[in-house]
DNA sequence: CCTGGCACTCGGTAGGCTCGACTGCCAACC
DNA sequence: GGTTGGCAGTCGAGCCTACCGAGTGCCAGG
C-alpha cells in the first residue's frame, strides 16, 4: 500500500509529532537516519502523503501533522516492526510494585491504574474481572436492626457482593423477627455455596410463607447485580489528561466521560470484542467527545477463563510503543499476580 | 470594624466580581442598588479598602478585586445577613433524589455526590461516616482455595468490611484446613458479634494452636483499619473543576490533590475540628496547590452520634450563598435518611 | 465630608513590519 | 523516470506602534 520510502517518512513524522507536538517539514524528516533523500524528494513524498490522508497541514506553509489515519498505520507497522521497550527504571517500577502489592482485590487493582498512569503518564483504567464465573463460597442474610437486612456472598475470587433489602412487615406492623432471618440466611447458604454467580438456579422453598418470601427476595437482589460496574472501575491519574492537552474545554470533555464509568467499561469491552489493542480518534471508538484521544486496551487474564480489563487514554500523539508495552507488561503481570489468589 | 458603607461596597465588588469575573471599578459600584454614593467616593472608600487589605488591583487603571480577607468579611457577614436559598427547581431536584435514593449506602454517597456537583456546579467529596461507633452484626472467616482466606464483617450502619489473610502452612507445606478455618470463624463470631468496632477486646484462647494463630492474625486484620480511608471518599464532579480556572497548570493541580483521598479527608476533617464551614484560600486551609480555592463542609449528622461529612471544593470566586445553601440542605437531608437506615 | 472634573496610567486590540520555516514547482542531472 | 538543488511564494509568530477605553488619583468647590 505504501512504498518503503513513504513508509519511512511516515513513521518519521509520526515519531518527530509525537515527541515535539510542532509540525514537523521536510527538512526535519531528511535529516532523520533511516530517510535517505533529499528535503524536496520527501515534500514531494509528503504531498503524496497528504491527498492519500495520512498527513494535514494545518496551514500552508507549515510542517505537516499526522492524520489519525496516519497514526494507524504507524501503530500497525509498529506490531511486525517490533514493540517497544519500558526502561530499566520503569521495568523496576513494575517489578517493585508487584512484588508489593498485597491485600484487598479491590486495593490492588486501584493501585495498579496508578501504577499504569505513572508509566505512562497519561490516564489508566482499570476494570475487575466479572464474576460471573466464580462461585460462592459463603452467603448469609443479616438483619441490620429496624426494617432493613443486608445478603452478603463471599466470591472465590475475594469479592464480597452485598445487596440491601427491605424485611416485609407483618399484619401488626413488626419487621419478621430475626428467626426468620436465621432461618433464610442457613436456607440461602444451603442452596448457593459452591454454585458460580452466574448461575444461581432457585432455592427450594421450606413451607413456610415469611421465610420463603424473604429468600426469594434475597435471590431476587444477588441476581440483579446492578452494583457489578459501581466499584469495579478504576481511573488513575486523571489529573494528568491537563498535561496532555492545552485547551481547558478538551480536558473538561474527556474528565467528563471519564466520571460516566458505564460509558468507559463499555468502551474498553467494546475494543477488545473488536479484537482492537489501540483505538485513535473517534472514528475507531466512537465517541466524538474523545476526539483527540486514544485508548490502548489489554485484556487480563488470571488462571480460570475470563478476567478484568486494563487501558489508557491519551491525547492520538501519545507514544504508542511505549505504552503499548506499558499495557502489555502490566497486564501480563496483573494476571499472573491473580492466578496466585 | 468596618462602617455601613464600606461593608456595602465590599459586598458590591464582591457579588459582581464572583458573577462576571471581571475587575469591577467604582461606576459599577455606584450603579448598584444598596449604595448611594458617586463613583468618586467610592474610590475614595475603595481605595481605604485596598489599603486595609480587603482589595487589590491587577494592576494601576484596572478595577479592584477581592483578596482571600475580603471574601472572608463577604462570608462573615453573609450568615447574619440571611443565607441564600435554592432557587425551586434545585430544591425540587433535592427532594427527588432523596424520595428516590435506596440501595447500598456507598451507591448512594457516590450519588449524593454528584448530586451536590451539579447544584453548586462544582466539584464536591462526601465522605462515609467513619464506624468507630457502629457495632458489628456477623463476622467471618472464609478459606478461598489456596493459602488465602477473607476475614468479612458486617456492621450496623450496612457497611461490610473485609480483610485477605495468608494461611499458615503446616509442617508438610499444605495451608491449614476447613476445619481451622471454620472453627476460628465460630470462635470470632461469638467473641466479636454486638462488640462495637472500636473496641475489639481480645479474643479468649481455644487452646489449639492453629486456630489461636489464625484468630490472632483475624483480630489484628480488623483492627488495622488502613482500608478505611480507601472506600470511604467519592468525589463527584471533577470535571466541572476545568470550569473555574481558564489556567491548565492550575486545573491540573488541583486534581491532582483530590487523587489523593487522604489529603482530602484530612482537610475535610480538619476543617470540622477548627469548627469551620468557609475555607478561603491557602491561608485558611493550609493547602498550596489549592491557593485559589475555597472549601465549603459540612458535618452530616445521623440518629447515633458521628455522622460523615460532605464538601465542595471551587474557586475562591465561588458562589458562597448558593453553595452554602446546597451545602447545608444536603447534609441535612443526607443526614435524615441515613437516620431512616 | 462629598462630589464633579481632569489628567494620567495601563491593558487590550488592531495594524504594519520583519523574520523564518515551510511548501510547490521547475529545470537540471543521474 | 526518479531524484535533486534552487527559487519564489505563503503564512504564522513575534515585535513594535498607535489608539481606545476603563478606571484611578487627586484637587478644588460646594
Amino acid at each position: 500500500m505504501l512504498d518503503d520510502r513513504k513508509a519511512a517518512i511516515l513513521r518519521a513524522v509520526v515519531e518527530e509529532y509525537i515527541e515535539t507536538a510542532q509540525p514537523v517539514g521536510s527538512q526535519h524528516v531528511a535529516r532523520a537516519r533511516g530517510v535517505q533523500a533529499s528535503s524536496a524528494t520527501i515534500r514531494n513524498e509528503m504531498s503524496v502523503l497528504e491527498r492519500d490522508g495520512y498527513l494535514v497541514q494545518p496551514h500552508t506553509s507549515a510542517g505537516r501533522i499526522p492524520t489519525d489515519k496516519g497514526y494507524r498505520f504507524f501503530v500497525d507497522s509498529l506490531q511486525s516492526w517490533g514493540a517497544g521497550q519500558l526502561n530499566a527504571g520503569q521495568r523496576a517500577e513494575v517489578k517493585s510494585f508487584f512484588t508489593r502489592a498485597h491485600g484487598e482485590l479491590e486495593h490492588m487493582l486501584s493501585e495498579t491504574s496508578q501504577l499504569l498512569s505513572r508509566l505512562t503518564d497519561h490516564t489508566a483504567v482499570v476494570i475487575a474481572p466479572p464474576h460471573e464465573a466464580a462461585t460462592i463460597r459463603s452467603v448469609q442474610v443479616v438483619g441490620l436492626g429496624g426494617r432493613t437486612a443486608l445478603v452478603v456472598a463471599v466470591l472465590s475470587n475475594g469479592t464480597v457482593e452485598k445487596r440491601t433489602l427491605e424485611l416485609a412487615l407483618h399484619e401488626d406492623g413488626e419487621p419478621v423477627g430475626a428467626g426468620v432471618v436465621a432461618a433464610a440466611s442457613t436456607r440461602l447458604a444451603g442452596h448457593l455455596t459452591g454454585r458460580p454467580v452466574g448461575q444461581l438456579g432457585v432455592a427450594p422453598a421450606t413451607g413456610e410463607a415469611a421465610v420463603d418470601h424473604l429468600l426469594g427476595e434475597s435471590m431476587a437482589a444477588l441476581a440483579g447485580g446492578h452494583s457489578e460496574e459501581a466499584g469495579s472501575v478504576f481511573v488513575g491519574g486523571a489529573s494528568r489528561m491537563a498535561n496532555a492537552f492545552d485547551a481547558v474545554a478538551t480536558v473538561r470533555q474527556v474528565l467528563g466521560i471519564l466520571e460516566e464509568q458505564f460509558v468507559v467499561v463499555t468502551l474498553l469491552r467494546d475494543l477488545l470484542d473488536r479484537g482492537l489493542t489501540v483505538a485513535i480518534g473517534a472514528d475507531e471508538h466512537g465517541l466524538t467527545p474523545l476526539a483527540e484521544c486514544s485508548v490502548v486496551v489489554a485484556p487480563v487474564r488470571g488462571g480460570n477463563g475470563e478476567g478484568g480489563t486494563i487501558g489508557i487514554l491519551g491525547p492520538t500523539r501519545m507514544n504508542y510503543p511505549q505504552a503499548l508495552a506499558a499495557v502489555a507488561v502490566v497486564s501480563q503481570r496483573l494476571g499472573r499476580r491473580m492466578e496466585e489468589g
